[in-house]
DNA sequence: ATCATTGCAAATGATTTGCATTCGC
DNA sequence: GCGAATGCAAATCATTTGCAATGAT
């Protein structure tokens, strides 16, 4: 598959350095679903003999770093998502699949203060995360 | 500090055996503020010397196992929590202190049916996890 | 040519596992 | 005494780091 211009500009507007490697890790978040570095790294293993997972890892963090991808940590894992607006998540816990939360879920209307008063002391709020846990219609069928 | 009586109850009524590594850990969890393994183990190490980590690990997982204990994943660490209905939590980015979020927290409203209809395909949902993180009013005060 | 980026291998941190010993019941 | 629970060490999984070689600009 021919990286997109589309993946190419957005590269090269952040200033990052054009390597084929980061073209292919970006196009991998794209064409995968909410992927982990082990899953990119496979994903790339035939198309790209000799990338190294320590690049995935490296590439990843500076797409994180630039904000052109999101980092969601499920189960102790890192997943990583182009899309870069706030939404919540669903997990199942048969398959381990993400799915972004469409609109009308129920915690998507949910508003968080930037400073939250605890206790008679303020946090400030930068971020939140939601996940929905359960099982996924896949997995529903597969085994009831 | 003596087992509490109530400890004691709540590790009887679970059927496991009452061990003295059990019933610390057990009450590890209960001083200690959402601790995680190593906080618990190093909060032992003194009292109990020649506890082993993976007594703790172990012990962590059966009370999870019983129902007794929460697990809450953050920052890709398992923490531990004795209250058992679902609440929020505040993560502290600076000192990772994670904090129940009181009541009138704006998520703690939430309701999150158990089935939801997603492109036309029912997930089950079984539970949900909000975290909304930030700095907390300790970190606000000693880096402005 | 310069300096960021890569690949490899070794290091770290959290958690798991195997197995012989110990101890609650 | 029996079987579950413990302690220890080695193993595993995700991620990080050090460093020499490579390659984008």
């Amino acid at each position: 598959m021919n990286p997109s211009v589309r993946s190419l500009d957005l590269l090269r507007s952040s200033g990052l350095r054009i390597t084929p490697q980061r073209l292919a890790v970006f196009e991998s978040i794209a064409g995968l679903d909410h992927p982990a570095v082990d899953e990119i790294y496979d994903h790339l293993r035939h198309s790209h003999p000799g990338m190294s997972v320590a690049t995935v890892y490296n590439t990843v963090e500076r797409l994180v770093q630039e904000g052109l991808v999101r980092v969601i940590m499920v189960e102790g894992k890192r997943r990583y998502d182009l899309r870069l607006d706030h939404h919540d998540h669903l997990l199942c816990q048969v398959c381990h699949r993400l799915e972004d939360c469409p609109d009308d879920c129920p915690s998507a209307g949910m508003t968080v203060p930037q400073e939250f008063l605890v206790k008679g002391q303020t946090w400030q709020i930068n971020q939140h995360t939601v996940i929905l846990e359960g099982v996924c219609p896949q997995c529903m069928n597969s085994q009831p």
